[in-house]
DNA sequence: GCAATATTGATAGTATTACTATTATATTTG
DNA sequence: CAAATATAATAGTAATACTATCAATATTGC
């Protein structure tokens, strides 16, 4: 994956104070993704976080109103990522089938590349995604927080895809739909691949849900 | 709904004293549903459980080791009362593809009935189960209480469905995944219906989810 | 009916979390 | 070099998630 052109701006409506913007707000994002990888969500907190880059509470709440914010900071930059990776991916290919394929690897695959962009570990923050991210949505804040735009990045991948399958078959009647079960239930399915492997089909095969959902959205579609 | 042969029994390590068992029990229960509903389970309280039952922090922890295993007693509930739903629906109905198609229902259509089986109220719960139910498995307790048999009863929904795939399609490659990701992503999607109505097609239908994941297994398995 | 036992209520207390406030000390910038 | 700004160090608060103690009240067993 080429970097060069790769320049992940998030609302700024989402910190206090940029945290690309100093030396402490860098450590805060890449250190953030693995105390919160280790320790889960709940466990982690802003004053673990503080030790651990040998700073203090009171600099990380200049950055981050809290780590609810925070971990919606990583999930934007997460989507925003994918998004990249989508209109990276699919540029040049005339085949809206093909480019449906290829939106759906870069969906359901697993993240195994271990280069990190900068200071972000691209593949923890993956692991972050699978594992904590159905929390930021899951409260009483979703619809104050998605009228301030805080959840457009994934609802424009929804989007962008959708428009792809209208364009592979006009007639299809749930392209929203099936556009976001399938990038949340590839989630969901991966987090069952560790935790629920009975409840997986061919387990041991790395590519079982990409698989799955590569003929679901196929069939659905024909 | 009949109720009189349902008899919902949850596994005793779920309690530290039976719920069941007293009147304070009940009102544990039938108030929790309530609360967690009303102040999303973040915002849940053993305290604030307690003043609206007129009772005290210790007496319910004397029932429930922390809030999270009340949750999952909750979870549990709801998961049985599922699957006797689901056995009562598919009985005496011999074609495998009628069962299904009654099992789809039951797992897609909204929950409108407003009869409460005794002190539980199922269209509260069944809302619950949609805000709150990923935070259950999303911790790092997961294998922990997998093992102990805690999701006993969810993956025996899944492999009772999965059978009936089967059934119905031996060729069919993925009968766990699809039924697991249908439950889940039923769910999911009528959280969408709530708060994300953009990224539903055909929203002002009240079977949007339902008619979407008919339609989308019914196309996988035949 | 009364003693033994279990259950609940009332109260207090602790460690941790999720912050806010204050001030001193660096660091950057103009 | 002075002024502005960012950070570190420290302290403090309210709320949460418990644990402990003991008295009051039911329940049951004889």
């Amino acid at each position: 994956m080429k970097k060069l052109f790769l320049n992940i701006t998030i609302s700024p409506d989402l910190y206090l104070k940029n945290p690309e913007s100093s030396e402490v707000g860098k450590k805060i994002i890449s250190k953030s993704i693995v105390l919160i990888d280790e320790l889960g969500f709940e466990g982690f907190t802003f004053k673990k976080l503080a030790k651990e880059i040998s700073s203090t509470e009171s600099t990380i709440y200049r950055y981050f109103e809290n780590k609810h914010i925070l971990l919606l900071y990583l999930t934007c930059w997460y989507w925003s990522w994918v998004e990249y990776k989508l209109v990276f991916g699919m540029i040049n290919i005339s085949s809206p089938e093909e480019r449906l394929k290829i939106a759906l690897n870069i969906l359901t695959k697993p993240i195994t590349e271990d280069e990190s962009f900068f200071h972000i570990n691209e593949v923890l923050l993956h692991q972050i995604i699978v594992n904590e991210s159905t929390k930021v949505i899951y409260t009483k804040e979703v619809d104050n927080e998605n009228e301030k735009g805080y959840y457009t990045v994934y609802k424009q991948i929804v989007n962008r895809l959708s428009d792809l399958i209208k364009e592979i078959n006009p007639d299809y009647k749930y392209p929203h739909m099936l556009v976001s079960s399938t990038i949340d239930g590839a989630l969901h399915q991966k987090y069952f691949v560790d935790h629920f492997p009975s409840l997986i089909d061919n387990s041991q095969s790395k590519d079982c849900v990409s698989s799955f959902y590569n003929d679901l959205v196929l069939n659905a579609i024909k």
